[in-house]
DNA sequence: AAGTGCATGTAACCGGTTACATGATTCT
DNA sequence: AGAATCATGTAACCGGTTACATGCACTT
């Protein structure tokens, strides 16, 4: 259901756009907000092409196949937006494992969490340099940078998260022996 | 495959633990970590169980089936932590519907970033108490205590996000006529 | 001419959701 | 006695992933 959504509000900001480009979407400014892999994307282009909420234009050069927005899909788009609330289901595997944490030794859980942190900070990076691209100037673009900021603020969230994880585990007691006999490392 | 982690995290972590309690569990402290419906869970318990990686324990008053995990579970548990690097695809219709924003009328997006507002305010609320049910001198609830800490940090940064979009929608444009022609609240 | 990236797809499988079903225990 | 909650499950379906397949266009 969402991934229609996702599909229709690319279409619709982004002007015309390939299954090759959503891809790239869903890599690029989506990356922390949805994805898709491009063997569920380009079935469902079709199914929402035959659905009339998007068409396809003139095939282009190297085979693209570009669609763009309806007004039937702009209509489904907005109605999604109004009438339906937000689904809040998530799934965070950085945060699940650091609950199991307690389980391996101090430098295994810190050597995770450093991990973590470097992945967080150069998706931050990546993200601010995708904030940079976007044109306050364009409504589409004004969303769009709604949308960014969030993911900002989240991965902010978690590199700081990740550097106080660091000293906290530092400062664990050494439970000798009990949680972490027959741990690897020992 | 992050499903079966999850159950063991929460099994080691929290004593014998039965599909009753792991439900509760998916429906509380790792609300924001990882979710699984109880017909997921129930039938994945015998699954892990008849791997060997967690053991049945006497049956208890109305049907309870509680579960411990097994020496064999721990070995696993600890080589995902240790052996295996973390999956970060996400999904956030929050921030998706956000994108789109651009195509309902101010007053709209508003009221959709008002009731997240005060969702992730809530949510917040309910992690702040979790906090204080653990204890610092427990080591299960040291690393619990520690994605707790994330969830809080990630609901902080939605909560300031979304107190931040309202203020940033109120000084959009008014794109007279274009984007919005046929929105319903015209 | 060979290698890389562009661009789209199919089929089989698995993880996850929805709808449905059952019965015991506790509370009012 | 009836309602609410505890507690576990099955079957059908759908959304999503993995593995595999194809061919063109641009670069070196």
């Amino acid at each position: 259901m969402s991934l229609q959504m996702a599909l229709l509000t690319l279409i619709s900001s982004g002007g015309p756009r390939s299954g090759y480009d959503l891809n790239r979407d869903f890599e690029g400014i989506l990356k922390f907000v949805w994805h898709a892999k491009p063997t569920q994307v380009y079935p469902e282009l079709r199914r929402l092409a035959a659905e009339g909420l998007i068409r396809e234009q003139a095939e282009g050069s190297r085979g693209r196949r570009p669609y763009e927005i309806t007004e039937e899909g702009l209509r489904v788009l907005r109605d999604w937006l109004t009438t339906t609330s937000a689904d809040h289901s998530q799934r965070n595997e950085t945060v699940l494992r650091s609950f199991a944490l307690w389980l391996v030794h101090p430098e295994e859980a810190q050597a995770f969490l450093r991990e973590e942190m470097e992945y967080h900070r150069a998706r931050l990076r990546g993200m601010r340099a995708t904030k940079k691209g976007l044109d306050p100037g364009r409504p589409a673009d004004r969303a769009a940078l709604l949308g960014v900021e969030a993911g900002i603020r989240r991965l902010e969230a978690m590199v700081s998260w990740a550097e106080w994880a660091i000293d906290t585990v530092a400062d664990w007691p050494a439970d000798t022996g009990d949680a972490l006999s027959g741990s690897g490392a020992g």
